[in-house]
DNA sequence: CCGCATCGCGAAATCGGTTTCACGACCCAT
DNA sequence: ATGGGTCGTGAAACCGATTTCGCGATGCGG
């Protein structure tokens, strides 16, 4: 009693084992490239498989091998994460490497709260192969489902690098030194940071390239100068304005990441200030509002890209039963006409 | 000889059969909610379901009732789509619908050529029970898998009318008529458009919505003011400073996306004019950079959230059997200084 | 009190690939 | 020639949930 009847016949191997003349098996090994059969079977074989349009039942195979094909891509369902347009160009790194594996993704967008949320049983439930995490979640979670036997990806550094979880990350650290590197090197003598939420490795990473370029150039380090901000645009505006109120003679900033690098700007010019003139500004991401904002912001390119397909290798690579090293991507400076 | 060994023990129908003592028959009505069941025997298979911890297996049920659970989700795949935070948003809207009713979302990054191509391979095949498509790809192939009885739900409404695709979309006629209104309405003469790409539906709605607001405030429409953009930031920077060099006294633009607005403010601001003091603007979509961009840009805000919320509605109607109509979602004004 | 419909339930078939197992054919070294 | 080995192949079991079918029991109208 169907509700929409499937319309759609499939042919099955049983069809293409009698128009070729051989058995089921026989069938199974053509087109699992399995070479111990003889070369004309396995010709006819394939000949009536491409004849009658045949598409395998992912969901018998699935059946019968244990493996579904699938992996599941998790993102927090948080207002702002799905809007960061980051996470999109992430997922289809991801997307495209599986599917030339033909692995599909199986998009989970909510919290993973808790090891007992409906999320956490789904992954448990053998209905994906593996599951690569797009924020770092409740990572306790994360640790308990790989000790159960999933595969497992995290995409950003996980806190507790002891667990050997298997992630990737932007070279965060190299990249905000890279930045900071930049203002010192182009004649700023104060150059402050507003740093990401430093509970994220990203924030600590990002903060901690801002302390080494410091130290690598013969610049004192002035815990003054570091306003901690938590990646987002209006309080970015609000430490940027307390920041030069009492340090008026700031002259460059590194903001960990671009949508701050706005709200940086937006308060420089609040105060009356131009940049780059009288104080320049580095950004990190490079995403559009980067490229589009004016003055264009000079920032910090990461391959997202390249994250997502990283994070999707490494989730074959543990499927093949290796065990992948982290990779950690490397940045590169965009100069535009903030700094 | 399985690469990873599952290690996950899944619990079956058989084992809580045994324990209930009752058939496998049995235990499938009882979870399927079939009430001609003893409810004692009931109650001790829901009891013992729940002690072992069991969890369907979908492959087996797809195996079994032909249905697969899971829904398609298909964009293109161009660098500058899922760059789009508007694409993440509508990602969400659609997931956390379908997910409540326990169907999850297949996510496919590609383009759609032709017939041929995997991915409309893939979508026949019967893997998924539907697809929703997120830009209106090759109509055509669309047409053709909905004729061969996938269910098909379309986000942005399709050139072809007349047949009839199920899709959902934003009220863009209404929501440009709001903005150019509400520039005709606040002092602007000569209120000037940038166009999307007017070879998709919204370009043309919201060109008409244009149009409306003139005819509808008694204001006469002169195609001098119109320029025909592509969504694009540079694009439309470049049409705007053409379109003030030949119509100096333009006082309002509207643009029929963000990211043109801001290239529209761009332009303006390079021609040494002020945003709205002499030229007022108002954008489309109301996305993250119209708030962090300054001056915040007046714009029309759509549920991007619904937009999807609504696409997986329609699915799960389809998926009932009903045949629902097109929905299109209303549009809202969002004062900020541009405007 | 009889015949017939209804009801609850289990045995068994089914979905479509995969994999084990065994069998016959063939080859080689003794 | 003969025993042992390899090779290609098909029959059949299997994965786990669903569903048909039919059986025995109960209920009801006449």
């Amino acid at each position: 009693m169907s509700v929409t009847s499937p319309s759609t016949f499939r042919t099955t191997y049983a069809e293409i084992a009698a128009k070729a003349g051989v058995s089921r098996a026989t069938v199974s090994r053509v087109l699992n490239g399995d070479d111990r059969v003889n070369s004309d079977r396995a010709k006819a074989v394939i000949e009536a498989a491409s004849k009658l349009g045949y598409r395998t039942n992912r969901a018998a195979r699935a059946l019968s091998t244990g493996r579904t094909g699938q992996i599941a891509v998790v993102i927090d369902d948080s207002p702002n994460v799905l809007s960061d347009p980051f996470w999109g160009v992430v997922l289809a790194g991801i997307s495209r490497v599986l599917m030339v594996h033909d692995i599909h993704s199986v998009l989970m967008v909510s919290p993973l709260e808790s090891e007992d949320s409906p999320i956490a049983h789904y992954l448990e439930g053998g209905d994906v192969d593996g599951a690569i995490f797009l924020t770092v979640h409740k990572e306790q979670v994360v640790h308990s489902l790989a000790k159960k036997g999933l595969p497992v990806v995290v995409i950003g550094t996980p806190i507790d690098l002891k667990s050997d979880i298997v992630y990737v990350d932007t070279d965060n650290r190299l990249g905000a030194e890279l930045a900071t590197k930049h203002l010192l090197g182009s004649g700023c003598k104060k150059v402050a940071t507003i740093t990401g939420d430093i509970s994220a490795v990203a924030g600590i990473d990002r903060l901690e390239g801002y302390k080494a370029a410091h130290k690598s150039l013969g610049h004192e380090f002035n815990s003054d100068l570091v306003a901690y901000g938590d990646w987002s645009f209006e309080n970015a505006k609000t430490l940027t304005l307390r920041l030069l109120a009492r340090n008026p003679d700031i002259d460059g900033i590194f903001a960990a990441n671009d949508t701050m690098a706005l709200g940086v700007m937006a308060a420089i010019i609040e105060r009356g200030r131009m940049v780059p003139d009288h104080v320049a500004v580095v950004g990190f991401d490079d995403n559009l509002m980067a490229q589009t904002h004016r003055p264009g912001l000079t920032t910090i390119r990461q391959d997202i890209v390249g994250l997502g397909a990283a994070a999707a290798e490494s989730m074959l690579a543990i499927l093949q039963g290796e065990t992948p090293a982290p990779k950690i991507l490397p940045t590169e400076l965009v100069l535009r006409e903030s700094a």
